[in-house]
DNA sequence: AGAATTTTTGCAAACGTATGCAAAATTACC
DNA sequence: GGTAATTTTGCATACGTTTGCAAAAATTCT
């Protein structure tokens, strides 16, 4: 007698009684072949509308569910799509996943999420693992990979999405925002509002986002004749804001106004400029960050800055990964969606006028 | 001559060049049985010194990762957990997914993402998709499963955790920071300030959080002879948390203190009675909120909150979960961990001395 | 050195599904 | 009603692993 010995361990495990529901088993309780069940559950393969009835029937008394891991495996297509992405701590990416989830949800896929923390060999490490689940695509948020791990992905035809970042060897795709423009409107609204001053307090200058926004704000700033005056790193760290906060006001003539790279910190230096320092925002000092998140929009805080239009970079993102799945090649594809700058009143110097 | 055309479709797409490299390939190049690949990639297994560097070595040159998929049909552990959850613009959330795909990462495992809207029904169409992926345990946060689902999940053999929240009928384990104790330490700590007169502004009324965060909070009042009299529902949502203010403020006598169901909630609810009412915090009216997200510690809001201890949840329950998959069933267990009222400026009615 | 023991190895069978192929059943057509 | 065209069905194989089993190799012991 040939019975399965193989899985005895696993199979004790899960309590004895009830077995799990092969395709098999629905087949011998409608009566048909297994392939009839997996065409009945299978989109596209046709079945007789008899036999629709009956596998469907079985499968519901039997509480049967097709096995997706069994499918992957024939099919080569796991509906995963990988995640990596390095903190979720800076109110923007949650917004992202939540909605990036969705879309894919949607669409019959699901996310895997890989954390992979600071170090470049993280993420290898990390990438390397996530190959292993055989996932179908890889987006990366704010995090880099190694050009060594670029080409494994390639070899093993994994597309890679980058997510807000850009990586201009690489040769994957890549879904921002303009980052140069919204430095550059930054500039301009501080202009106009009547700053004459400028500091910056910088991201993750490894960042293409941080080099960009810094770019775009420092080209507008010397059309019209000004310069970044007081420069600080924060590396969109919240802990370290702080620091670079006070060193603006330390270590040089205190600007006028300052652009912080992105909202979190910005929402910190704000607190140390006013109640540490004693500052008025926005009269004694404009502020103004960049993402958008919730928090800015408190009343505290009612922070002017550029928002990134999330919902369209997720759907331009899941559209490359479904285009991808329908046999569409990933070429160096830079999607570049522009910001929208808010302006709220951290950074409206001449008093609003209803 | 019986090649494998079954593919032909899934290969071409991947620019045929380069085919997968499977434990068959790497065995050949080093002269060993495919199951030889296999011991050496499989923790427990053993092999001798010599073959395991052979292997090594070819695997290293052919760029050979095992496939999980593979694995899981055969093991009939995927190493995925599934997550569900509806909204994580809670702040408190990300913080806990971040904390959760950490720790199972350390452990192998690795986190599949759900996102359940509100119904109840949507959440059971979500979990029968996870079924089909063949996880290993599910975790569901602040989301409820309806118990026909629960029961299918039962017969599955797969684990429900419940993060966060309570369902007492269920048979399943769930991980939870001691509401009741939290809301009766922030009456206790609002009457030691001498407030007098006590204001609840309550999350979902279907969220046990809610009910015995409010619960505790009556009770310690009554105890010392207050009640709440002013009430309003914010559901937890931000967009609701204004007219939740509001109403509590025009449709009662102003109470002297506000508990606020959680900290997402208060941080609207502080800007509308300062900006949008005149009133004084914590003077003419203290503030307490309830999970310690980041925001809370802003020098604005400064919010006097009850923390919950997110780092010893995620270990208790990535702890369950490793206990399940070594063969230990999870019974009816429930885990509660007490939370820390953590005391700022926004309920300190008399004058904090050095 | 030979027997007894332990370790390593390869063979082959599974895991649960999708799908090419040919046979069977159905439908369409004259 | 008989043949041709079409659709449905079952068989068998494959996907890339793990693992029980027995044979082969290495080790230990007397």
């Amino acid at each position: 007698m040939s019975d399965n010995s193989v899985l005895k361990t696993a199979r004790s495990l899960s309590d004895a009684s009830q077995t799990k529901i092969t395709s098999m088993d629905v087949a011998k309780l409608a009566g048909v072949s297994q392939s009839a069940v997996s065409r009945v559950f299978t989109k596209g393969a046709s079945a007789s509308a008899k036999t629709v009835e009956k596998v469907q029937n079985a499968a519901q008394e039997l509480g049967y569910r097709p096995n997706r891991i069994a499918r992957s495996l024939l099919t080569g297509r796991s509906h995963m799509i990988g995640l990596v992405v390095a903190y979720l701590d800076n109110y923007f990416y949650p917004e992202i996943l939540e909605r990036l989830s969705n879309s894919l949800q949607k669409e019959g896929y699901h996310v895997l999420i890989f954390m992979a923390a600071q170090t470049a060999q993280n993420v290898d490490k990390v990438v390397e693992e996530i190959l292993e689940y055989q996932i179908d695509a890889i987006v990366t948020a704010s995090v880099a990979l190694s050009s060594e791990l670029t080409t494994k992905c390639e070899n093993a035809g994994i597309p890679v999405l980058q997510f807000n970042r850009i990586q201009h060897h690489s040769s994957f795709a890549s879904v921002t925002t303009d980052n140069h423009l919204g430095g550059s409107l930054i500039a301009k609204h501080l202009i106009d509002q009547g700053y004459r001053s400028f500091g910056y307090i910088a991201g993750w200058e490894g960042a293409s986002t941080q080099r960009d926004r810094e770019a775009g704000f420092r080209q507008t700033l010397n059309d019209y004749g000004f310069d970044v005056t007081a420069r600080a790193v924060g590396n969109f760290r919240t802990e370290q804001s702080r620091e670079a906060a006070l060193s603006i006001v330390n270590q040089f003539e205190i600007p006028e106004a300052v652009f912080v790279a992105n909202d979190a910190m910005a929402l910190v230096v704000m607190d140390v400029f006013r109640f540490e320092l004693g500052l008025t925002i926005p009269d004694d000092i404009g502020i103004v960050g960049y993402d958008d998140v919730p928090p800015s929009r408190l009343a505290s805080y009612d922070l002017t800055t550029v928002s990134q239009p999330a919902e369209q970079m997720v759907q331009q993102t899941v559209l490359l990964i479904m285009q991808y799945m329908q046999g569409k090649p990933i070429q160096q594809n830079e999607i570049k969606l522009p910001g929208q700058l808010i302006i709220r009143s951290s950074s409206q110097k001449t008093p609003h006028q209803k």
